[in-house]
DNA sequence: TTAACGGTACGGCACGTGCCGTACTTGACT
DNA sequence: AGTCAAGTACGGCACGTGCCGTACCGTTAA
């Protein structure tokens, strides 16, 4: 989504990420305009729009630039507590600013941009999942977990919850609900 | 989130929706404008905004006018056949036009509108989701699942990898993904 | 010399509001 | 019962505003 950074303007595509994240702060991703954010880093809209083909890219740009790295999983030996720490991680991420209302935003973009869509699950969803899903299957390796265990599934049905508490509900995202969820996945849902 | 249907303007209101999903469903419902409602519809500008207080609000109500009753649950007195009967029903409704695009539509205004998630949740997701809960409480009260079964976290449990796949990666709501899903909740996600 | 830049202006669209004149309903007074 | 005045919702139109995305400046830096 990133047009391929030009080596002399770095900096200024760094510049107009960092306002895109103050101005959105301070008023809110969805009153954001690309207008005001060249006025603010003192910048032509045209050089914003070489860079970025929409608002969503934009965002995204500047949703990734905040967790450059990803989340950094553990690995204890123990799958449940890594487990446990990696939706920690994940829900303090997500769970608050700068991050939360941001990323909160960019699901709303991705609901009508296909392309923000795809954006949002190449660069950000789908590295994270995989590490989870790494996780898992060294835990299967072990014999931690059954060897017929599905590992996608497995995650979909970690982390869909969690979705459907920011996205839909959105109500605030603690470590006490995860905590829930976790014994409740663990523990089984079994009826009958 | 309707302001009080018009005992005389009744037909006109019905109209104004009927436009909005017909129209939504030839241009998506990121491009409609509430003009180009208004000129279809054969309808002033003032008579939708009268009676909507934004985009979301006309959506919202379009939305609900395509699913007056709400789902129907079953009660077969098993409760497994049941929860899947529900969730079929529910991915049948959420997986296709018109409902499912429309859906997406709205929640992707409910990440930029509060008062949007707020009725939203109110008006669509709760009442659902009570169906499931009344359910499981009957469920519960038979003896078929433990007596401390949190019954509003199986309920976010249930729905969330669904909605995962709805607003996130945006593949296909399958009944054979819903099957995997159950059979994975229902054997447990037990690690060690 | 050339490419990217900041700045400005532009046409276009949709917003939300105000103001028309019209049609319809209501209720009071014959 | 018949009439009519008041009130209200209406369709249509125009307005000012904000932002879009593009085009064209003159300037700056490699």
């Amino acid at each position: 989504m990133t047009d391929a950074p030009r080596r002399r303007g770095a900096e200024r595509t760094d510049a107009i990420m960092l306002t895109t994240l103050e101005l959105g702060r301070e008023i809110g991703y969805a009153r954001l305009s690309i207008e005001a954010v060249a006025a603010r880093a003192g910048v032509g809209k045209h050089t914003i729009y070489r860079r970025w083909s929409s608002k969503g890219a934009l965002l995204l740009d500047s949703l990734l630039s905040l967790n450059e790295s990803g989340l950094d999983y553990p690995d204890t030996g123990d799958i449940a507590a890594d487990l446990r720490a990696q939706i920690y991680a994940a829900v303090d991420l997500l769970g608050g600013p700068p991050f939360g209302p941001l990323f909160q935003a960019l699901v709303g973009e991705a609901q009508h941009d296909r392309q923000v869509a795809v954006t949002l699950n190449e660069r950000f969803i789908a590295p994270q999942a995989d590490k989870t899903v790494a996780r898992l299957k060294a835990a299967r390796d072990q014999g931690q977990v059954a060897p017929d265990f599905d590992l996608e599934l497995a995650m979909a049905i970690l982390s869909g919850p969690l979705y459907f508490q920011l996205l839909i509900t959105q109500e605030p995202l603690t470590h006490e609900y995860v905590d829930r969820v976790l014994d409740a996945l663990f523990a089984g849902l079994r009826p009958s």
